[in-house]
DNA sequence: CGCTAACCGAGACGGTACGTCCCGTCTTTAC
DNA sequence: GTAAAGACGGGACGTACCGTCTCGGTTAGCG
């Protein structure tokens, strides 16, 4: 990142321990009693030094994710259909048990409201489901799966279906499940 | 509903106007700037009368949103496949349009705090998808689906790539883009 | 005080326990470390409260002030020379030991920068003065002081002495000072 | 001042362009708004340079009215009743117009507080009184002056009701006045 | 004439109090 | 006798300065 050059260090170090500590935070008592004074105190850090560096709440968040975001999603390998697979097993993951996965609804509640996240997210979505797409199109090429299929609505079908059991439903779903969901989707093998 | 049982007339008209209220300032302001202060004086009711009768912002919310889906959605008619695709365009429609739109990603978020609201959510979810399940049952009964579709869980896919396009992305599906995708999930007639 | 007329109970004990908690809070830690939030504090009230019934500190601090000078100062009695020494020794007195005392610097400063204070402290001033100078009328009236004396300027002039020494030096007027004093102003007996 | 042998020039400097600056700042906005920050950036000079010159507010006014004062007051001259006149108008107009003045109230209550400011405010007095006494004495001894006045409690008296009247009313002495004052403590001539 | 030490500005830091807002509770008053 | 009005204790907000500190980048004057 160019930002980095010639940074204080002091403001790297402020930078790194508090967007930490929102993550804790965020993990430990969910976003509604998420308190920029706890996360504070909890790091050890004046307010006055967060409030020089986010303008607030949602920009602390916001850049909290942006920092784990970094670690880029391990491309899956091997045929086209496993690779599917496999992206969406990840996603299934990264929505229930993933560090930020508890944030997630509260990030979908921000977008709402805040331009900036809204971008942030939809950034975000459209990143992972492009690998997603690039699957697909392989996977057609390939032979693997029908050409009726549009590898771009099937994407969605597919996250989206991971998505709905996550975001609206109180079963979110299995990994099982989502092989089945594939076979539904892609027709059988 | 039970409670309509011998309801004193008074308490029938406070539940109205704020209710009302809530939706009008749902609207106005959004959801991160509603506050309950603001409703009881947008309807000329005291603050203890709202607390009177709900227990909190997210309560007061939910049940606002009940009110209104009372209205029932219309069961469509006609072919299965043509079923499939009202009851889908209906609920984009719902998603994006409709008076509680605005509202739903602040349910998802209290979904993810509040037990009540995520059974509330829940069981709504879930009773849109059994209408869309027994539609596509019946389709495949009809010979219009094939019959390697497992209803359950395409009626996933189908909601969840509309409901994935509206929470999650800033462009949620339109009309056009839904009979695409129905096609691309259940194959083409 | 006909602001009483049909006042809310609550309204009154907040009243009187707050501006207790500011005197004795100005007596214990002075003025620069007098803090809104520790007169809060110390009679177990909101900040909000106190905010909900005065500007800021230096209107609460007028308001405590003047709860009590409601208490008048006690006619003296005897010849007009005797009551001259019992008026600038009760003067002396109120400077150094009275309840208010430390907090006169403090006032003389928000004087200079409020104008509400100003009038505050002028009338007080003013007040006081004003049977002073009756007394050393009554004094020459009597006899018992020379006829040249302005009773006006010999006021100034013996109550200025004794505020003089209080604020400006660091060693106030004792009472056999003050007897001395006025010895030298209006003359020997 | 014995301070100034070999001063660095950067510290000769800085200490001239803050206390310029801080009686400027004084002037602008008065005590209460006074700021260490903006008198830091009214004269371009680091915040941190300040505190290594001065502990704090208090020290910084003193110190910048210390610099004002060693204009020394010129000793007046004349036969005694005259001189005694020069010094109290002097005196007055001290107190209501030089540049100092503004600052005066705030001086009596950091005096209240601080132990090196009540030193400084009390000798400042002593030594302005000082000469006052002389020339009283030098009246009393030319006969100009009644020998039952106490030279150092008329000087109390004398100065003190100018200054009675500016920190503690509303309407400072007028020069007619202080004649008339003159007057009714020593007695006419 | 170059080196080193002091002084400089800039401004980040942990704090503390400010004054505001809204919460959810509870009391009073008026209809 | 019920409900509006709204006072209450609480607590987070975002702001403003405090006084301390670390950091390069000049001076200054000594050697």
């Amino acid at each position: 990142m160019a930002r980095q050059i010639a940074m204080d260090p002091r403001v790297t170090r402020t930078r790194q321990v508090v967007l930490t500590a929102v993550l804790e935070e965020l993990a430990d008592v969910g976003h509604a009693d998420f308190t920029i004074e706890s996360v504070a105190s909890r790091c050890g850090v004046g307010k006055s030094t967060i409030y020089r560096h986010w303008d607030g709440k949602t920009e602390l968040i916001v850049d909290a994710m942006h920092e784990l975001n970094t670690q880029p999603v391990p491309t899956p390998d091997g045929p086209p259909r496993e690779r599917i697979r496999q992206l969406l097993h990840h996603l299934g993951q990264a929505l229930t048990d993933g560090s930020l996965a508890p944030a997630i609804p509260a990030l979908v509640e921000a977008a709402e409201r805040d331009r900036g996240v809204r971008v942030l997210l939809n950034d975000y979505t459209v990143e992972r489901r492009r690998t997603l797409v690039e699957a697909l199109t392989l996977g057609i090429e390939a032979g693997q799966i029908d050409t009726t299929i549009d590898p771009e609505l099937a994407a969605q079908a597919l996250s989206g279906a991971i998505v709905y059991a996550r975001l609206m439903t109180s079963t979110p779903l299995t990994e099982t499940a989502i092989d089945q969901l594939i076979d539904t989707v892609l027709g059988p093998v």
